[in-house]
DNA sequence: CCAAAAGTGTTCGTACTACACCCATGC
DNA sequence: GCATGGGTGTAGTACGAACACTTTTGG
């Protein structure tokens, strides 16, 4: 087959958690923020960010590119999730869809666009969505919640700093259940990824908590298949 | 931008491994087959077998399709592996390469065309391949050996029916490393996912073991992000 | 009987859970 | 002091690793 006549067209999406109040029950929950499609297919209806590969971009590039672009937003954590390619999941065209799902921090999506044609919805409780993104957005769903019981990705929801209690709440929200405190501590504790400080926040009506901060000699940044080769590699996304 | 002039080509590869008997050591392990490229780039070097996306297939479809025409093998497992779409990965072209994996038994692998440009190499004893496919064949084999320690996917190397001795070899051929033989029988057997048959192995200079096959109403092929969303879906392919 | 692999029992250590309890601060 | 969350201790349970032991066949 000769590549000219291929006829693909290759797109990346998106699938952005930020952590918010949930509406009904007040408590931390993952939200991400759709797209209104404003042409057909699926005209009118919400999609995850997307766009077009560029020639000289790399699909992760390309996946914060257009996050940056729709969103004004800057991920803490990238990390692919799943190539979609049915024939038929775009009506009338081919479109091969790479999809990536980030992480960002509340006051970062405070500070995101938001209006007529982007709007942050519960992750949970989303309307009919355009092409399989209803489907896509589970998915990441899932990766996102299984992950967070296995690897340091909560902390892409937090700052530097950190108490073991916000640490916790995000863990919390991800999973929507409530966690033991004094085993939830103890168990990241013994991860030995993380770092105590001697700063304490102090303020509160209680006994002041101890900051923590992550191990920056771990990764961050999920570089796929080259993550499980090295092992002294430092380089931390902030 | 328009997407005519994308410019970017969509192939698929994939990681075909069957277990053969290791010539250093004489145990089993992960082999997979190479083809040799005849054309530049990178002319003479072993690569995986791969080759364009077509119009009208779907992903899997096209990994399934051209595993069949470079080495006429049917899969009995199949996955997603990761999509590669660096910019400089090819010289000269832009190819953004959905890797998938796949499993097959060891008799079909003996009966896989094999000739002057299609070999079967020891997987974790590789010549310098084309493109990053060392890379890639190094994360199929990680994935490889971290899903067998928690799926059923061994059952794929095996036939319809198995000894426990059978589906141990499998296990400690993957992972490169010797299991106990009680400890193994009772964790495969506490999974539930193993139904006794009558039948036993006679023949042998010892007591004859019975003979064991899965429970096929669990899907063994990988649906990707969708066999998350179904529970009571009970497609097998043998 | 012996060899060899099938299959069972038992002990030990680790890790997670639940929950009681003490500590340090603001008010 | 007292309320509030920070932080520690501890007993119960589950699960995997190690390994001794019994069972059933062929020779």
């Amino acid at each position: 087959m000769a590549r000219e006549e291929q006829g693909i067209a290759l797109a990346v999406s998106t699938v952005i958690f930020a952590l918010r109040p949930h509406p009904d029950t007040g408590l931390s929950a993952p939200w991400i923020p759709l797209v209104r499609r404003i042409a057909d297919p699926f005209g009118g209806l919400w999609a995850l960010p997307g766009g077009w590969v560029g020639q000289s971009e790399s699909l992760a590039d390309a996946a914060a590119r257009n996050l940056l672009e729709t969103t004004a937003l800057e991920p803490t954590y990238l990390e692919q999730l799943y190539a979609f390619g049915d024939v038929d999941r775009s009506p009338a065209d081919r479109v091969v869809s790479v999809v990536y799902w980030a992480l960002v921090r509340a006051e970062q999506a405070q500070q995101a666009l938001e209006g007529e044609n982007v709007r942050w919805f519960a992750a949970d409780d989303l309307p009919q969505l355009a092409f399989d993104h209803n489907v896509i957005v589970e998915y990441a769903l899932w990766r996102l919640r299984t992950k967070v019981e296995y690897s340091r990705i909560a902390r892409a929801f937090l700052g530097e700093t950190f108490t073991l209690t916000e640490l916790r709440e995000v863990h919390e929200a991800v999973l929507q259940r409530p966690l033991d405190p004094a085993n939830f501590r103890r168990q990241v504790e013994s991860s030995g990824t993380l770092v105590p400080t001697e700063a304490k926040v102090e303020g509160g009506r209680h006994r002041p908590p101890r900051l923590y901060r992550y191990d920056h000699s771990i990764e961050l940044v999920d570089n796929g298949p080259l993550s499980h080769e090295k092992t002294g590699s430092t380089r931390v996304v902030s």
